[in-house]
DNA sequence: TGACAATATCTCGAATTCGTAATATTATTA
DNA sequence: TAATAATATTACGAATTCGAGATATTGTCA
């Protein structure tokens, strides 16, 4: 988004987060998967089964949309829906054989990829951005409420 | 998106640019305007009379999608489409008086808005952040060739 | 225990964005 | 100058996301 608006730092972030999420896009489209496919199989892969209430809420995904990337995910053969014991109501989701594998392949050469994308910058740097984006992010939210 | 990846300053600028586009949405859909409405409406107040693509380019929107978002403009009174003098393929928008009024009022509050976010930073602060962003940006950038 | 609130999922329609193809116009080049 | 390439917009279908409502189940409390 080229805005025009005289705050240096607010257009360099979302000039900087739309080029890494560009390229998380093109790297996962590789193995036929968009951001949102990643992002559930990258939740079950680190936590196992979960609901799809569970997943939805770690990647801040509507119920509707969630519904809708299980379906494709069944449908390429990377997770599982079974049932629930102890709670009729929720579904549990999690990767199938096929699944698993795409991701133990896949993981590795995502952290490497977001590794390189800050590869460029020394310890003392990280740490001020980290520092600069914590207080950013809490003004934000603060205004939110 | 709460992803589970080992990268904090990834997860802070996702997370951080997150929360600055819920507010950004929240606060121009007190004037029942899209994002992208208000990104067009921007582009217009600043920059005068442009065409369709000239705005698409700037906004990083395909063409579709810039005949979809003028149409909904051009209904709610905000923008006009005229013949452009000398390239009769093109066509130009320019904001209606309606259009201007408005943003007469939202652009400053916008930038406020903005301003806001990052007046927790020191000059200091501002800088540090300028500078990693770039660099950062730069390497995303070089990856994606 | 029975009524009611809360929760989980799915269905469905609306909104938005993209990409390709079609159309019209302009620019280039042989 | 005629043929071809490039450009600007629109038309249209596909993909994705959201939110409201429907259904089934579980939790709570009088």
């Amino acid at each position: 988004m080229d805005k025009i608006c005289s705050n240096e730092p607010f257009l360099l972030l979302m000039q900087t987060t739309k080029a890494i999420q560009e390229c998380i896009k093109a790297n996962v489209a590789k193995h036929d998967l968009s951001v949102t496919e990643f992002s559930v199989l990258e939740v079950l892969y680190h936590k196992g089964t979960q609901t799809i209430h569970q997943v939805g809420s770690s990647i801040l995904i509507a119920s509707g949309s969630m519904t809708y990337v299980v379906d494709k995910l069944v449908q390429k053969g990377f997770l599982e829906r079974n049932i629930c014991p102890g709670d009729r109501r929720a579904i549990h989701i999690s990767l199938s054989d096929k699944g698993r594998i795409l991701m133990e392949a896949l993981i590795p050469e995502h952290q490497v990829l977001i590794d390189s994308m800050f590869a460029s910058l020394d310890q003392h740097e990280v740490n001020s951005l980290i520092d600069v984006l914590r207080k950013t992010k809490k003004k934000v939210e603060e205004r939110s409420n």
